[in-house]
RNA sequence: CGGGGUGUGGCCCAGUUGGCUAGGGCGUCUGGUUUGGGACCAGAAGAUCGUGGGUUCGAGUCCCGCCACCCCGACCA
């Protein structure tokens, strides 16, 4: 993508209406634009970033036999009520037709997904099985805060699976926890994110959550420093010791919801009346396990941990582009380069403008934050050499011309 | 939903006890000079002062209602 023809642009000043730090430096860097409270638009930086979050999630579940579905963010009252939760769930936003029939914009979609397993799972031959959507959500929190931490709408993956048995159930959740480890790893998280022991809401006991560690986080949870574990604020009272490993030294820690997993039992299956015949013939229960994780407020978790003051410092495979290139009073080498980079497969932002300042151009990748950055000057191009750094290093070192492109490869990719 | 705060060109702000054609910086456009960490000069465009009502000879400024946004709290399957 050449900088001259993307269509946002950065800015010196951060808007005045938006104080959480990921917010702030996300439309600063033009990565979202704010449309109201807890809602934003993701630009094509944004959108970027969002994708690849969103395909890394994808692959796991897809290694773990979830089948990705689209089921709608409308979604009729009838099964709201089935399950209670038209009148109890008060974060849903509510709205009627022009037929006066009534509606809620999806919040979660078990009210879905467990009627949809229904028509087609009937049988033991049939089970498990596991479906997943990644979509728009909406939640009407009585107040968004933290950018893209706690929106109105919000982007989520969202796992079901459904079982013969509780023991199937139990085996096929550690499955997904550890495909979530993968996740967060893989995010450039693993090392700051912890399962946790949280309140299992009017499901269970107890729900895992992954909690990233982050003084920008919401909650508070204590980390044991033995296995890492950690206990959630809610149950603090009556869980005083790692559930884990027993030991209690435990350190109190700031942290973003970033994952949050949950056997649901018969929770669903029950309203809906959904049920298998097992080898006799007998009816039995449909156990049930829900798996949800936010794309969007990954994003902005990440924000908030990877950044100096320059800007963002993006992991590098969530970045927006692998290679800021930059051309500095020359254009038709930077030209040539960035065409063999994109040719070799890698995806470059190549700041191309004439009217901009060198200044300008690097304060800019800095905010910007793309892992990798590659300055094309006018001396460079004499000495026959690339200026190549590291967004997350304070030095950066010349590449031969000659070797550029096999050294990308090696370093890069 | 309770408490507090803020609304002035695209963005950040100034605007005195109410007073004349509402200012500045950033950004944008035109021309010129520049270029290793957000360049400079000259010119230009761009504003229902959140919104509705009221007080007044006169309202960005005072009063009332509403709306939006931010912060603290509550809430957060």
């Amino acid at each position: 993508m050449k900088r001259s023809i993307l269509f946002t642009k950065t800015s010196k000043t951060t808007p005045k209406d938006e104080t959480s730090f990921n917010a702030q430096t996300l439309i600063r860097a033009g990565f979202i634009d704010k449309v109201g409270a807890g809602i934003y638009t993701f630009l094509p930086l944004g959108l970027k970033v969002l994708n690849k979050i969103s395909n890394i999630i994808r692959e796991e579940m897809n290694a773990v036999g979830g089948q990705e579905v689209l089921m709608p963010a409308l979604t009729p009252k009838s099964v709201w009520e089935a399950t209670d939760r038209w009148a109890n769930f008060d974060a849903l936003f509510k709205l009627t037709g022009s037929d006066s029939k009534e509606y809620a914009l999806g919040a979660t979609h078990e009210e879905i997904v467990t009627p949809l397993a229904q028509r087609f799972c009937t049988s033991y031959k049939n089970l498990p099985f596991a479906v997943y959507q990644i979509q728009t959500k909406f939640r009407n929190e009585k107040r968004a805060k933290a950018g893209l931490i706690r929106g109105r709408e919000f982007l989520m993956k969202d796992l079901y699976s459904f079982h013969v048995s509780q023991e199937d159930l139990d085996s096929y959740y550690e499955k997904v926890k550890e495909a979530y480890f993968k996740i967060y790893s893989r995010l450039g998280l693993g090392d700051i994110t912890h399962i946790t022991y949280a309140s299992g809401g009017a499901f269970s006991k107890y729900s895992h959550e992954f909690q990233t560690v982050t003084d920008a986080g919401e909650d508070l949870i204590y980390v044991c420093k033995k296995c890492k574990v950690a206990i959630n604020k809610e149950i603090i009272e009556e869980q005083k010791n790692c559930p884990e490993c027993g030991c209690n030294e435990l350190e109190e820690k700031r942290a973003v919801e970033v994952g949050n997993i949950f056997k649901l039992g018969t929770k669903f299956s029950k309203p809906f009346n959904f049920n298998y015949l097992d080898k006799d013939g007998k009816t039995q229960d449909i156990i049930m396990g829900c798996y949800g994780i936010g794309p969007s407020r990954i994003l902005g978790t990440i924000v908030e941990v990877y950044n100096d003051q320059k800007g963002i410092i993006w992991p590098k495979d969530v970045a927006p582009f692998n290679i800021h290139l930059i051309s500095f009073k020359q254009n038709e080498e930077a030209e040539k380069i960035y065409k063999e980079l994109i040719s070799a497969g890698f995806e470059v932002l190549y700041d191309d403008r004439d009217e901009a300042s060198l200044g300008e151009k690097l304060n800019d990748a800095d905010l910007i934050g793309c892992t990798y950055r590659l300055i094309v000057s006018q001396k460079n191009v004499d000495l026959n050499q690339v200026e190549f750094k590291e967004r997350s290093k304070d030095n950066s070192e010349m590449i031969k011309r000659s070797d550029l492109l096999q050294f990308l490869k090696e370093y890069v990719s």
